[in-house]
DNA sequence: CGATACGTTGACGGAAATCAACCCCGGTGG
DNA sequence: CCACCGGGGTTGATTTCCGTCAACGTATCG
């Protein structure tokens, strides 16, 4: 655990794909104190019922969030990937009302809420960044929800698949239309609403249709319209364009 | 379609009932320039691909959010309230990344984004209070996301009829464990993602069991905690507690 | 008083869950 | 070094929840 903003340009790079910071604001970010942090995997960061006066910035590997059934089952509500702060709500909202954990060995920043809220009321471009961010994450939530409700399980699993290409895509980290693939079936189960025997046959009838390759961590769109097309994938949601110019 | 202000009382409700307001805020809020109009049961208000530049406060009615599937099946998302503001991520969001339309007649009042978004620079306690607003909304989708994807029909169904009548009741329009209910079977359906016809066949079932009247455009529970078992309602994810007090 | 939208019911079919093995592989420890 | 173990993946058999199709009832309204 080292200690305080080493790590800031993480968050930096980040911020300046959705505004232009001025030097002042750049500079504002770069002071944030960050207790950088390294985890292994599967590791709840916070949990459910919890209230944390801290957020996290994932800087290296992959989370999710989820939170579980009465009857033990598990809905996975989101996957994250470096540069994203997944518990950014927990900003406004005292309790947690579901967990966030580590899917690999993870490198996190945590951020004290209250410099991130001086932060936010000092530069308001900047807390509009952020709540854009959160705006995206609902987004997020509503195009699975839009899956899980409407479509079946091929085109759920090849909906995921565009997804995660495309955000990882925007960071830099998938080429072509290959990146790492970290998740379990289990975890894609319990993302999709299904079983992780349908998960396993649904993805060999993908492989067939040679629309991918997916060896233990390395997915690879063979056929990337293809995937598209059965997973009715629209980038719209992402609203990954900077400021979708007027 | 009257002008101006006449109506920001609704919001400012709303917004006390989340943070304590000064004067000063109070005033800000009163200035919003609003366009109040009344419009028509199963009209659209935003369209998915539109680009807004306002936003609307529902006075009076329900609306809901939705989007269609490729092969024309409709997802709603969230039903809304009067006192909420259903688009208020097309403040930060550019293009709608789904729709939202009226289910009843409604009384709604347009907001400018301009003003809004000066809004929030000038009072970041504001900001906080509709950012947190829409953090909120997020939390819902969570919620029915869990629903849709590992809960059975019944529990879907009740956990549907808990949440609005726990929301209805905050604004006051829901008395003992009674409210309003404007849906029809087929919203239901797209809201939880089955068929009319098992809607109607569960419905009967949780009647049967003596949990709830339900008429026309009025839900009754009659065993509030049974309904409340059967749909694992835990009101958490509301954040109804004005603070959440620390 | 028909139109039309909504609700109800029965019969049938299918997507996906569940149950139960079994395989494979990397790690660990005797 | 090999046995053992456990997590993940794979496969087959069976079940079930729910969808689809189709018909019919019922209420509201111009």
């Amino acid at each position: 655990m080292d200690a305080l903003h080493p790590h800031s340009h993480s968050l930096i790079r980040k911020m300046e794909s959705i505004v232009t910071l001025s030097d002042e604001e750049r500079a504002a970010l770069m002071r944030l104190p960050m207790q950088v942090q390294n985890l292994r995997a599967d590791q709840d960061i916070v949990r459910e019922g919890e209230r944390p006066n801290r957020s996290c910035l994932l800087i290296e590997g992959y989370t999710c969030r989820y939170s579980m059934t009465e009857k033990g089952k598990r809905q996975i509500f989101s996957f994250h990937i470096p540069g994203e702060i997944p518990d950014a709500q927990s900003l406004h909202l005292g309790t947690m009302d579901h967990s966030l954990q580590t899917i690999t060995p993870c490198r996190v920043g945590f951020i004290q809420h209250e410099p991130l809220n001086d932060l936010c009321d000092r530069y308001p471009r900047l807390a509009r960044a952020f709540w854009r961010e959160t705006l995206i994450d609902g987004a997020i939530f509503r195009e699975w929800m839009k899956g899980i409700g409407r479509r079946q399980a091929d085109a759920r699993i090849a909906h995921l698949m565009c997804e995660m290409l495309t955000r990882l895509k925007a960071v830099g980290l998938a080429q072509d239309h290959s990146c790492a693939w970290p998740l379990t079936q289990t975890e894609v189960r319990d993302a999709l609403g299904l079983s992780t025997v349908h998960i396993n046959r649904v993805l060999q009838e993908i492989r067939a249709a040679g629309l991918i390759t997916l060896t233990k961590n390395k997915l690879m769109a063979k056929d990337w319209e293809g995937l598209v097309a059965l997973g009715e994938f629209d980038p719209l949601y992402l609203h990954q364009q900077p400021r979708e110019a007027a």
